[in-house]
DNA sequence: TTATTAAGGGTAATTTATGACTCAATAAAC
DNA sequence: GTTTATTGAGTCATAAATTACCCTTAATAA
């Protein structure tokens, strides 16, 4: 009944400071531009306000706000670096763990021309 | 008056494709744990459905969502590196470019010593 | 194939984000 | 020191996110 989001009661601490790193990394790239919050909000087409929330590390901005100011500061690729399959150890390790020790295949046969 | 949020009137294709993959690479990461969206989310305190956005590229999502996921995968991390500013290669370039040829001391001589 | 489970998607209620506007405080420029 | 511009913050209205619940479809396992 009571809406929990993690917003609202609170991300694990270690989180809120991590949010509030990246908003400063934000404001850092802005200020070396020599843009006011007001000339990078209105590239992001959103208001002042909105942005000074994202650099001021509150959660709840959108993915949207992020991207946009990625965006019109020239980090749009930075966010195809996190989670990045690639990068993920533990992830690439288990699935290989998962596959059978030996192949069998099918006795019906139908299996697939590659 | 009317309101122009990214989400709304939609972000930069090239954007909108971004957010894209970030939510497929999160979709690995879960699967390759063997994770169930509702594994995952509850570990988020999140709905299924709210991760299910976030997995399918919703614009829409708060970071709090995002970083939760981070969290919860392993990931925290990542979040750190995107527009880190020693790899803001412009924005070293623009700050050192600013710098004054030569340093001219004030005749008041108040200056600092540290 | 059949049974089971995961994932997709709809609705209503509630909370929250966002925009638009304003004013105060702070910092920068002169 | 004075002026100007940037930033922070409050309020209100509106759009949107999130939850909880439910049902349907698709995929997986037995």
């Amino acid at each position: 009944m009571t809406k929990r989001t993690p917003s609202q009661f609170g991300l694990p601490p270690e989180l809120v400071d991590t949010v509030s790193k990246l908003g400063n990394h934000i404001r850092v790239a802005r200020k070396r531009r020599e843009m006011t919050l007001d000339d990078l909000a209105s590239r992001m087409f959103v208001t002042r306000k909105t942005l000074s929330r994202l650099e001021n590390g509150d959660p709840g901005v959108s993915l949207a706000v992020l991207a946009s100011a990625l965006w019109a500061l020239g980090f749009e690729k930075d966010l195809l670096e996190i989670v990045h399959p690639e990068k993920d150890n533990l992830g690439m390790y288990l699935e290989q763990r998962r596959l059978p020790k030996r192949v069998r295949r099918s006795k019906t046969g139908d299996d697939l021309d590659f």
